[in-house]
DNA sequence: TTGTACGCGTTATCAT
DNA sequence: ATGATAACGCGTACAA
């Protein structure tokens, strides 16, 4: 049988309800009956019910990831920035892979809503309006409320520097980092010879570059190292999971966060 | 307030302990109040509170995935892969990156164990001992419970069948997909002219083979495609979630899974 | 076939 | 500063 909190306060000879202040840090307990409930605590090897926990405080300490797809590369790094700040938040996340079916979205939050979850992440999808709990859109922009982004503006300012007039050619895959940066680039005529030529979701094809020529491949931090010579367009992963995190706490806590749009900035970096 | 279990049972006119029957489906109830019962349910917009269920039933229909390196870019296509199988048997999934430190990683522990995990996953690390909850690890063979792992001798063998005589070259990155395979490679003479290059966690430096050569990258499926003309060997990092999830799942009811691993096989496919 | 009553482990609201 | 006790929402023997 597990250790409860009544054995613990058995234990101790004080009352459950101590027992509880003393876990909570309550300051109005008596620092002999706090050692005393601790000492006991460590001793019978306690370890508090979070599921019970929850059960009386309404809330869970739990937020839900929505992915529309998981099995992206970048997925992994997100939630590894994520996790690292609601882990020492001691907050834990479920997770989703949901695609794009409505009533499958809505089932799958109606299941994590009733774990009572305190808050949910819409990664790559829009968030349901009736969820119930604080939300934040990640990677789409959300006007009816919180969005955390990756600046496509900021990306194709750093690549029209980098071309510095050479003609700039993007050429994305299916599931592309930058999707619909195509439409940004701006369509003027090149007033140098040679080209950067940008890929985005797609191996290039050649890794040495013609003399005037500059390749730059779109990537996260955690990607296996294309060959040198190349340069890399960062795509924040890590970064937006540690961002998104902490937005969505925040809101959680009901720290003053009005629907906003939150914007990071990709980081064009030289070949190696 | 929330609709409870209790609000349905009055609403409809019955006892809060037939509604939970109705909800699990219990036999011995009639069909009238079967139906009664959900109809009631239906107009009040009753959900049952997962967290509630949890605490008298004991076990809460969630599992956690540990990963040593959360940041690696198969992490999003095994999670896919699991997540598809448990959402479809009602189980939720947690996640935590661990790093290496035994200490963090048997706090993250206990913390998921006090939410009362049903299993967990250990990928790319080996499973605490005193878990409390049955355990698979992943990717690491673990002799003392079960694991599900790629087999590195098929790989090989795969490679010596394309290679049919030829040179076979191995160029791992810092996170290979296939860690310590190199070492499985027979020491023999190459009988034929040519090489066959295999580059796992690094991409290849060109992409035209030489005639008599031939280039394989190891990647998942829903790796961004490399150019065409080379070989891919897969790691298969979907199946390895979802074959994962059914162990743990048939691990979890008891059905007889005794200590042992369980091998999947990676696939070489031809260029495109 | 259905109702009663208690237990699950904690938090919160009264008292004291 | 601490104790007693009632929620919290559901599962489940046991009774009817």
């Amino acid at each position: 049988m597990r250790v409860t909190m009544s054995d613990v306060a058995a234990a101790a000879g004080v009352n459950k309800a101590t027992v509880s202040r003393v876990l909570r840090g309550d300051p109005r307990i008596s620092s002999s009956t706090s050692e005393k409930v601790w000492s006991t605590i460590k001793k019978l090897g306690y370890r508090p019910d979070a599921i019970a926990r929850g059960l009386s405080s309404r809330s869970s300490d739990t937020v839900g990831l929505f992915f529309r797809d998981l099995a992206v590369p970048w997925a992994g790094e997100f939630m590894a920035g994520f996790e690292r700040v609601t882990s020492r938040q001691g907050c834990e996340c479920l997770f989703r892979s949901t695609g794009s079916d409505r009533q499958q979205i809505r089932n799958a939050m109606f299941r994590l809503i009733s774990r009572r979850v305190d808050g949910l992440v819409w990664i790559d999808c829009l968030p349901e309006p009736d969820s119930e709990v604080p939300g934040l859109a990640v990677g789409l922009e959300y006007a009816a409320g919180i969005s955390v982004v990756v600046d496509h503006d900021h990306a194709i300012s750093s690549l029209m520097a980098l071309a510095d007039g050479r003609a700039v050619e993007i050429q994305q895959g299916e599931k592309p980092l930058f999707p619909g940066i195509v439409t940004l680039l701006p369509r003027q005529r090149a007033g140098k010879s040679g080209t950067v030529r940008v890929f985005d979701g797609v191996s290039p094809p050649c890794c040495e570059p013609l003399p005037d020529d500059a390749i730059v491949v779109c990537t996260t931090r955690k990607s296996p190292v294309p060959a040198k010579g190349i340069w890399k367009l960062y795509w924040p992963a890590f970064e937006l999971g540690t961002l998104s995190a902490r937005v969505l706490l925040n809101t959680i806590k009901g720290r003053g966060v009005r629907p906003d749009t939150v914007r990071l900035l990709p980081v064009l970096s030289g070949p190696a």
